[in-house]
DNA sequence: AGCGTACATTGATACCTGTCGATGCCCATG
DNA sequence: CATGGGCATCGACAGGTATCAATGTACGCT
């Protein structure tokens, strides 16, 4: 609901490369024994997504239309604070379940499809 | 690794039903708008698999040859006190992922495969 | 250059959570 | 019935987390 288009688009993607979480989600399953290092991998993607803020959040990014949806479009439907949003959003792009890009004064949220498979992944 | 056989098998299904957790993941899925209790529910649900610990407990009970697991078995392979491994059981249960019966003195675990399908579909 | 906007960071506060020793309860066995 | 073992609960402590106001930072616009 506001007034922006495309412009310099200028990639940030946050971390230096593919943000936290290594390999564990993209290969095991728990229906198998498991390491502590990847039992430590698997509770952090899980973390992510136990709080219903950050749930909202996934859910509006992955539902919107045009793939990807801006930082001050989360604010309203979510109903917390601007900076209770950046918490939230900076949790589930550091476990690698969104990837941010900086265009203009905004920012972008895309879902990362690759890392929801390995968690269901991680349940099958 | 006890010495414990068939004995005289009281159900005790904890709750006094299904345990907690009504049916949000029964058939929501975070890819598509969903409302604050729905979010809730899912994030009930990812909490319970948020601690290495009970990733550990529900993996040690899915890959158990028998489908189920006792308490007292636990213990060793989590590296845990037993008040600890109780807390982090009960938790799994009130979220419905495991299912608790008691027999003689031995609390048998069980996964329920219908809630973990149901984590599947939220992330699909 | 100056201003306003979008987002991140900081600081403070209140609450939740994981952990374990100690204790209580239940049940089978002798 | 008394004892002992398996598990749950309690109490206490330490560390983590969600929240927001205030502030800082980066960027576009006039």
């Amino acid at each position: 609901m506001n007034s922006r288009d495309a412009v310099t688009a200028v990639d940030v993607s946050i971390g230096g490369a593919v943000a936290a979480a290594p390999m564990a989600g993209c290969c095991g399953s728990m229906l198998a024994p498991l390491s502590d290092e990847v039992a430590n991998d698997l509770a952090h993607m899980f973390t992510a997504l136990s709080d219903p803020v950050r749930i909202k959040i996934v859910s509006l990014v992955a539902s919107s239309n045009a793939g990807e949806v801006c930082a001050c479009d989360l604010i309203g439907p979510v109903g917390k604070s601007q900076p209770t949003i950046s918490h939230h959003t900076k949790i589930l792009v550091e476990a690698g379940l969104l990837s941010a890009q900086k265009r203009g004064r905004w920012v972008w949220y895309r879902i990362v499809p690759e890392r929801l498979a390995a968690l269901q992944n991680a349940l099958a």
